[in-house]
DNA sequence: CGGACAAGCTGA
DNA sequence: CAGCTTGTCCGG
């Protein structure tokens, strides 16, 4: 059937809804999902045709073709995903679009000869995966694929960061399987059998869907940085229930939403890395950045084969300076929450200001403070001195090669893959962060460590987390290497604070949150706080609801989740 | 978003 | 009252 008309969603974010028009004669094999140019008022933008909608006399025409990037079954998740995160469609379509234009599509070749991937191949009912850090997903990337050459589709594969995308795309192209990377959309839109790509990668415009994967569900690449805040897993898992098709995610430490989901369990023992906590409490406090045990061990890693015999973590929460006793060395906490004391003028404080005071030793008495630096360059250079050797710091953008020493922040788990040693430099960063998602991304920094250093089994290499607070639950965890009370602890809180999966929440902020807030009604709550808005309801569909029912006045930031 | 148009302010 | 700024409305 031939289109005369149709709905189009605009760039023009505020403006969130179709506009309809009509389609020129010339096109009469207009489809849903291409990108168009379009006349509004006395402008000419840029939209995507949505679907087909009535001819009026009263309609203008659209103006030009510009690429076929998405498919029909992507569009109509993009329209979901507004929904779901309270945000204009165009916002999500723009997500879904790759960045340059898509004028033709390649034929896919003829026949994908089924991969032999039965060797390395799991055998785990869909849905939510729960494995060790050093488990090899491999697994369960090759039963999806089997799935796929069965089913006839495409199988759709998220991993956190694009190092980790090539990787995998290499280890599968060894094995003869025809990869496609989600920004090679020609290829993607021609149906290849395997797709890898990092979050975006969760929208490929594949025409047949056969499966989805999503690895290491709990990682924060996955969860766009910038408003909304949509996440890789929650939109994997609508996709794959839309389409019908099996979608597995893994996770290593999962948060309360996916530990509720979890369907099978794949930790190998052994999996978590052998750690060493090393209470700095106990020791000299006139060692530096590192203590004397963890200077041995660096010497001991140091003496091994690794390329990168040691590396150093810092995680910098904030940009300012923890405080600690010079004399014996605790650290300065408040006594209200026992979060983490700064300077404050010339008082302390923690970061709630709940009691501030003058700077003195709540163990001691001591008056003498020590304002610990927080810097990776600091580290770098602490260290070269400690050990006597040269230090690279590693960001995003170093090249290799690198020395034997590493120090950096989270951004060294894209550039170093094994090491003899990791130190976990300042353990306390997380644990006394003001989020309580902080103590989770400890639990996942050590993960991460450990893929670097090997399991426990492997016998290969060691963790040395460097804390004041060896009796916190967290560090009890690693320590005997079981995170189930900590991860029950977690799930407790989420079910007191009535946190997904036990409710929904958004923040909402900025001109005409007030008006948001006055038009929330039963079940749902409103509270405000930190000059902004809190919305609970006991679901996302009613939480949905309720903000969808609210005005949306310019200028408005409504976070879901 | 950005153009159109209305209403308000200013200076001669 | 021309000329300019500011605010509100609305798009197919």
């Amino acid at each position: 059937m031939v289109i005369r008309a149709v709905q189009v969603i605009t760039e023009v974010g505020a403006l969130d809804r179709p506009l309809d028009y009509l389609v020129p004669e010339e096109w009469p094999d207009v489809t849903v999902g291409e990108r168009v140019r379009a006349p509004l008022q006395s402008r000419s933008v840029r939209g995507w045709v949505v679907g087909p909608t009535s001819p009026q006399p009263s309609l203008r025409p659209l103006r030009t073709r510009l690429d076929v990037a998405l498919s029909p079954e992507v569009v109509a998740l993009a329209q979901w995903a507004a929904q779901r995160w309270v945000a204009p469609v165009a916002r999500f379509l723009q997500a879904a679009s790759p960045g340059r234009l898509v004028r033709s599509l390649p034929e896919a070749p003829a026949a994908f000869v089924p991969p032999s991937l039965g060797d390395v191949a799991w055998n785990a009912p869909p849905g939510i995966v729960q494995v060790g850090p050093t488990d090899d997903v491999l697994g369960i990337v090759a039963q999806a694929i089997g799935h796929g050459a069965t089913a006839g589709g495409s199988v759709v594969v998220v991993v956190p960061g694009e190092g980790w995308a090539g990787r995998l795309r290499t280890r599968l192209e060894r094995r003869g399987v025809a990869v496609a990377a989600d920004d090679d959309v020609e290829r993607v839109r021609a149906g290849w059998p395997v797709v890898v790509g990092t979050r975006s990668a969760v929208w490929a415009s594949v025409p047949r869907l056969a499966a989805v994967v999503v690895i290491d569900g709990e990682d924060e690449a996955l969860r766009s940085s910038a408003w909304p805040r949509w996440d890789a897993v929650t939109v994997a898992r609508e996709r794959a229930r839309r389409a019908g098709v099996p979608a597995w995610i893994t996770t290593v430490v999962p948060s309360p939403v996916l530990r509720a989901g979890v369907t099978s369990t794949r930790a190998t023992p052994g999996s978590w890395p052998a750690v060493r906590i090393v209470d700095r409490r106990s020791g000299d406090p006139h060692d530096g950045w590192l203590a004397a045990e963890t200077v041995s061990a660096a010497h001991r890693a140091l003496a091994g084969d690794e390329d990168v015999a040691v590396a150093v973590l810092l995680q910098r929460l904030g940009a300012g300076r923890l405080l600690a006793c010079g004399r014996c060395g605790e650290l300065y906490r408040c006594g209200v929450c026992g979060g983490a004391e700064r300077d404050s003028g010339d008082l302390v404080a923690c970061a709630d200001g709940h009691e501030p005071r003058p700077p003195y030793c709540r163990a001691c008495g001591s008056t003498q403070v020590r304002r610990r630096r927080v810097g990776v360059q600091g580290l770098a250079s602490a260290v070269a001195a400690q050990l006597s050797q040269p230090v690279s710091v590693v960001t995003a953008g170093t090249s290799e090669p690198f020395e034997r020493v590493v120090v950096g922040t989270e951004a060294l788990w894209g550039r170093v893959r094994r090491a003899g040693l990791v130190v976990v430099a300042d353990f306390d960063q997380y644990l006394l962060a003001p989020r309580a998602a902080a103590r989770h991304e400890a639990l996942r920094a050590v993960a991460r460590a450990g893929r670097v250093v090997g399991g426990r089994t492997e016998g290969r290499g060691l963790v040395v987390i460097q804390t004041r607070r060896g009796e916190d639950a967290v560090v009890e965890a690693l320590r005997r290497g079981d995170l189930t009370t900590v991860l029950d602890e977690e799930d407790a809180t989420a079910r007191e604070l009535g946190l997904a999966p036990y409710g929904a929440t958004a923040t909402v902020s900025g001109p005409g949150a007030e008006d948001v807030v006055d038009a929330v009604t039963a079940p749902a709550r409103a509270w405000s706080g930190e000059g902004r808005w809190t919305v609970w309801a006991p679901d996302e569909v009613s939480l949905r609801a309720v903000l969808a029912s609210a005005p949306h006045p310019a200028g408005l930031r409504l976070d879901v989740d």
